[in-house]
DNA sequence: ATGACTAAACCTTTTAGA
């Protein structure tokens, strides 16, 4: 089972880019972010027609997530139960064959600068979606939490990491929530494998960024303590990023074997 | 240079992203 997650910065601009990915990587899960649009805009059909259930939770303009499913889900959740949110951020749903694999898949808030409104939801948000993951994991072993973090783990997961420390994403504050979530007996997938330094999944509009390797690993899938022996690789996907009008973030690929 | 791109909306200017 391949399970994937991809920030695609407005779905609207992004779908033909989708569509082709998705023909060139067939992933049995594909959880989308930021689509920027409601439901009723949401292009059911199309993906339909490239072979996806999908099931989306939108909202106008900002955040909006999505999952993609080659086979039908059951017990979709949108947002985190106990945590009161007006934005579009999580959902969830028990995938595969034998449905005993539970996905969460979310577009965690940004925080915009340490001090700010925004970087204290982002500690509350934090708070919330663990509370919550903690019960779903003891429901739940076999646990897939994936999505765009916008948290580093630590200085390998930024381009500069002399001049973005204590910066948004850099921060101490973040980087203990993201430590509190592997403490619940999660596993940073990607680090389960050797991979070249300098790999990022996310790189700046401006500048060059992506031909200048200027970025940060910020889209993360994590895996519960009963999928981690399954994990067969886990990859970041940068061909995307050289499309035409592409997306800021690129895919993140994991590979679970005997699912 | 609180800049650089990109996207959406209240659309020739602002807000937000990361």
């Amino acid at each position: 089972m391949k399970i994937a997650t991809w920030n695609v910065n407005s779905l609207t601009v992004r779908l033909p880019q989708v569509l082709d990915w998705l023909q060139a990587n067939p992933v049995d899960v594909l959880g989308l972010q930021e689509l920027k649009m409601t439901d009723d805009k949401f292009p059911f059909e199309a993906l339909r027609q490239a072979g996806y259930h999908a099931h989306a939770f939108g909202q106008k303009t900002y955040n909006g997530v999505a999952l993609l499913t080659r086979t039908p889900v059951a017990n979709v959740v949108r947002n985190i139960p106990g945590f009161s949110d007006d934005m579009a951020r999580v959902i969830s749903a028990d995938v595969g064959d034998a449905g005993d694999v539970r996905v969460i898949a979310g577009y965690f808030p940004n925080g915009q600068e340490p001090g700010s409104d925004k970087f204290e939801y982002k500690m509350s948000w934090l708070k919330g979606l663990r509370d919550w993951v903690r019960t779903e994991l003891a429901a739940h072993p076999k646990l897939v939490l994936m999505g765009d973090y916008n948290i580093t783990f630590d200085d390998a997961d930024v381009w500069d990491p002399v001049g973005m420390e204590g910066q948004i994403h850099c921060t101490e504050e973040e980087r203990y929530h993201l430590r509190a979530l592997i403490a619940l007996g999660l596993h940073d997938a990607y680090r389960l494998f050797a991979h070249p330094e300098k790999s990022y999944s996310w790189w700046d509009y401006r500048d060059f960024a992506f031909r200048r390797n200027r970025g940060l690993r910020i889209d993360h899938i994590l895996v519960s303590d009963a999928l981690k022996p399954l994990v067969s690789s886990c990859e970041i996907d940068k061909a995307p990023r050289s499309n035409e009008r592409p997306s800021d973030h690129a895919p993140v690929v994991v590979e679970l074997s005997g699912l």
